[in-house]
DNA sequence: TTAATTGTATATGTACAATATACAAATTAA
DNA sequence: TTAATTTGTATATTGTACATATACAATTAA
């Protein structure tokens, strides 16, 4: 069976498409809509139903491959493998949190007002406990 | 007088070192710690200071002046002007929502743990209460 | 008026993103 | 077993964007 992802991909942004692919993917996969064992989309047919070319595609499973998330035969497609999640390390949590800083900076900016932030903060938290 | 941001840039990131530039400081603006009135180093000192060309901290400028946090002025510097935050718009609530989406989900895919988030989460909360 | 300081404009080298195309492996069907 | 098809891979090419070098223009101060 092969899930889709149905992964929101902006042509137009600075970040380039297959990073926007791996960020998507990669939530999907932390979140757990994407389990151990489900198979992804061939590279074909994902690049087909967003518009780039395959290798874009190949690109970014690579990438997941290499983080560990996905293995990659030929012929059977990308196959989600079992991770271990590596152990805390400071400097990443420091960089976690000037990400968020930079994040809801960008956000105020853009004039996400204060509530609404509060209210995303909060449901993001409330995904953990439930 | 010109505070020293104190930038945090990282030139093995693949965001490009100009647009880090720009996050910093939108985070310092939207902050307040830049405020109205207040005058950004010289391209070439902030240049000097991280380590880039002065060409690279002058697009960063120019892309806060195009975002109206700076106006800039031959011989004067960049002077950091009052704003108005652009209304709230859904489609840019959307994004964010995303964003942070995907901040979270690469902090656990590398290590940062529920709790880290959810406690760092909270602090950014609590800063607006405050 | 002259000199120094600063942002701007243009050109160039380099790296990376995205594609095109040919290839190799694995499955399926005859 | 063999041939065809489906897939990911490898390599080359093109275009774009980042970063720099360098010359220029404007403004301030001596």
């Amino acid at each position: 069976m092969r899930p889709d992802p149905n992964l929101v991909i902006d042509p137009a942004s600075p970040v380039p498409v297959y990073r926007q692919v791996v960020d998507n993917l990669r939530s999907l996969l932390v979140e757990g809509v994407l389990q151990e064992g489900d198979t992804l989309p061939t590279v074909r047919e994902l690049g087909m139903e967003l518009g780039v070319h395959f290798n874009t595609i190949a690109e970014a499973y690579r990438q997941l491959a290499t983080e560990g998330w996905l293995e990659l035969k030929r012929r059977r497609g990308a196959v989600v493998m079992a991770r271990t999640t590596p152990v805390e390390q400071s400097e990443v949590v420091e960089q976690f949190h000037r990400n968020l800083r930079q994040l809801v900076a960008q956000g105020r900016a853009d004039g996400v007002s204060i509530r609404t932030i509060t209210q995303h903060l909060k449901e993001m938290m409330e995904e953990f406990s439930a």
